[in-house]
DNA sequence: GATGACATAAACAAAC
DNA sequence: AGTTTGTTTATGTCAT
């Protein structure tokens, strides 16, 4: 069965709908329980699931009838002066309870909560169709319902125009406008509240908006409004006098919760309000039910929404503003496989950054505990920059940091596998994969460093002055296969240590010295003239000739080599070279960059291969620090992607992160002034 | 202790 | 002339 590798303990509302998109294809566990391969009766899980899909359904269709009430409300209200008690729709009596009970304290029902329902049980696809054909028709009935509105708006319009030319106006024909007016906040109101419960459903992959539909801002929806609260808008709206509301005024006082709202920036509702709502100009106020959007679902803090542009992992496109990146969100990142898998993958960025931050800071608090408790040890302080030092730095929080200190060799086998909070998605069994590593005190106790290790601290690496634990022919080579054309000068492998390692940004004298020394000595470096001059590649051959013993004396480090390529860093891009080089299916630019979204890049090939019928058959031969999403990776990778676009390059996500600045290509950064810094 | 891998330093030369 | 690039030698450390 496919292993859930989302953990409860990282999942963020934010992504669930990574979790639910992973849910929905698998069918796999609920998030919050962390079995390897759990068990459950399906006939109860479906129940469980079915019941909770028309829990959805019903507070959407219960939603939409409080919204007829309103309207019909309203026309009552035209005729007859008075108010009538709102009643409910009582077609499904015996399943309004949870829905009232939603209903009754709209606020309550936030995206998170709906979050929470959807992570607690699995819909199937069934299901998930039927509610989103619901919520389809709901909208159309919606867009009716906009009609009507806008009608009533061009009414009221020519009336306040009226009052403006005549003056006075009689009583009843401004209470009629006045509670034109109040409909409107409340369409308004709905409208975002709709808005935000669909943001919400989109953003857990619940809710696509097919083609030919228009955006979903577009089409309100009444949600969280409950009778009682209607009534008593109604009876503030009628009993009120006139509202200072006027025709060429957007400001309205009107409260509908009596809350008054006296924003300076009415633009930030009328960003989201609907078009047909706000042709005339009416709708142009700020809504006053504002306050009880959630902090997230403000237009100006989405968090896919920042600078008028898309932040969707790999887009990017610039939106004008909040609404067009509505529509953008809709329309190019619906529920889809791509985004689906770059949900899947941002859910794993997350939970590696936390994985990461755990780590450094146990690294940290490993540092100051060693350094200040065994600063007198004798093998600690001599050399502070040297190797002993890098590599305790790049061990001592994913692993025992005792262990990884040279003063404690205590337990040989000690595990090798990084802390793991959540499922890691990054092996050990890499560590080879850039090449020898050098060795030093971490060897002596059969600790090894794991690429792995580098590339979670690829950031420490960059920005902390630690010498990687790697030879000058693996860095070498590493910065010569990363690069397109597996070829670089010298200069550009020069940047390219400045970039990646802090370390190298000093004494450049003696590493460039050495790197020329390397290139020179080692046969696997070829020299090849260029147009330009000389660049420098790599013999693969070679280069694994140098150290046979390393890989080949251990067959099943060479298969996890090959398994575990998709969770390549960017300090094993070299492997991946190789391995393409041996026609071996592998992403490679996806896995380069950021070892993270290398790790994701996999994550969306196992889906894409329909990965969760994989069985943990690799186990056997896996090192003991696999994780779970490593223990399930499949060998067989399917080569042609699903997706076309994906067929012709990377995710685009991927492809992003590739572009990040910190590992932009040594081609784009050879412009740069690079050397300047460290001469 | 021999050997290999590696780092570091340095001398040297050719090319730029 | 100075710098960069490339080669080679020497030396030391460490692990096997």
């Amino acid at each position: 069965m496919f292993q859930c590798v989302f953990s409860s303990s990282v999942l963020q509302p934010h992504s669930t709908s990574c979790l639910f998109k992973h849910l929905f294809y698998h069918s796999a566990t609920p998030a919050s329980q962390k079995q390897p391969e759990p068990i459950y009766s399906k006939k109860t899980e479906i129940q469980r699931q079915t019941v909770r899909a028309h829990s959805v359904k019903l507070f959407i269709f219960s939603a939409l009838q409080v919204a007829r009430q309103l309207l019909l409300q309203q026309q009552q209200q035209q005729q007859v002066s008075g108010l009538k008690s709102p009643k409910r729709n009582d077609k499904q009596p015996a399943l309004q309870v949870p829905v009232s009970v939603a209903m009754m304290t709209p606020q309550v029902i936030t995206p998170q909560q709906m979050q929470q329902i959807l992570q607690q049980q699995v819909l199937s696809p069934q299901q998930l169709q039927v509610l989103l054909q619901q919520q389809q028709a709901l909208m159309l009935q919606q867009q009716q319902l906009q009609e009507f509105y806008k009608k009533q708006q061009e009414q009221l319009q020519l009336q306040l125009l009226q009052q403006q030319h005549a003056g006075k106006q009689p009583k009843e024909q401004q209470q009629v406008a006045t509670q034109q007016l109040a409909f409107q906040q409340q369409l308004l109101q709905m409208q975002q509240l709709q808005q935000q419960h669909l943001l919400s459903l989109q953003r857990q992959g619940l809710l696509t908006i097919q083609p030919g539909q228009p955006a979903l801002p577009l089409q309100p929806l009444a949600q969280g409004m409950i009778p009682t609260e209607l009534q008593q808008l109604w009876k503030e709206v009628t009993s009120a006098h006139s509202a200072e509301e006027t025709t060429g005024s957007n400001h309205s006082s009107l409260d509908l919760t009596t809350t008054c709202v006296s924003s300076s920036a009415p633009s930030k509702t009328s960003l989201i309000m609907n078009p047909h709502a706000s042709t005339n100009g009416q709708l142009s106020v700020h809504t006053p039910k504002r306050e009880s959007l959630s902090h997230e679902e403000h237009p100006h803090s989405h968090p896919l929404y920042g600078h008028g542009v898309c932040k969707w992992p790999g887009c990017e496109a610039v939106c004008e503003d909040f609404q067009s990146f509505l529509k953008h969100l809709n329309s190019e990142h619906a529920l889809d496989d791509r985004s689906t898998a770059q949900c899947r993958v941002q859910m794993q960025v997350v939970q590696q950054l936390e994985l990461q931050l755990a780590k450094d800071k146990e690294r940290l608090q490993a540092m100051m505990t060693h350094l200040h408790v065994k600063s007198t040890e004798p093998k600690a302080a001599p050399q502070p920059l040297n190797l002993v030092s890098s590599v305790t730095l790049s061990k001592s929080a994913s692993e025992a940091s005792p262990q990884s200190l040279p003063h404690t060799p205590t337990t040989p086998t000690a595990p090798i596998t990084p802390v793991t909070q959540g499922p890691s998605v990054i092996t050990t069994t890499s560590m080879h994969t850039v090449g020898p590593i050098r060795r030093r005190y971490s060897d002596k106790y059969n600790v090894p460093i794991s690429s792995a290790d580098i590339a979670q601290n690829q950031e420490f690496y960059k920005n902390a002055e630690v010498r990687p634990p790697f030879t000058y022919a693996s860095l070498i080579r590493q910065a010569i296969l990363e690069s397109p054309e597996k070829q670089l000068t010298l200069n550009e492998i020069y940047n390219w240590f400045t970039r990646m390692f802090a370390y190298f940004r000093r004494n450049a004298a003696t590493w460039k010295n050495a790197v020329r020394h390397n290139l020179s000595l080692h046969k696997c470096f070829v020299r090849v003239e260029n147009v330009k001059g000389a660049v420098w590649t790599v013999d693969e051959v070679e280069f694994q000739k140098r150290r046979p013993q390393k890989i080949s004396g251990n067959p099943s480090l060479i298969k996890n080599m090959q398994t575990s390529h998709a969770y390549c860093t960017p300090l094993n891009a070299a492997l991946q070279a190789s391995m393409a080089e041996n026609s071996i299916p592998l992403y490679t630019t996806a896995s380069m960059g950021n070892p993270t979204l290398g790790n994701l890049a996999s994550a969306i090939r196992e889906e894409l291969n329909g990965a969760m019928e994989h069985t943990n058959s690799n186990e056997s031969d896996s090192s003991p620090g696999r994780s779970p999403l490593q223990a399930v990776h499949p060998v067989h990778v399917k080569e042609e992607p699903l997706d076309p676009e994906e067929a012709e390059g990377p995710l685009s996500l991927v492809t992003t992160a590739n572009h990040s600045p910190d590992f932009d290509h040594d081609r784009d950064y050879e412009d740069e002034p690079v050397n300047e810094d460290m001469e």
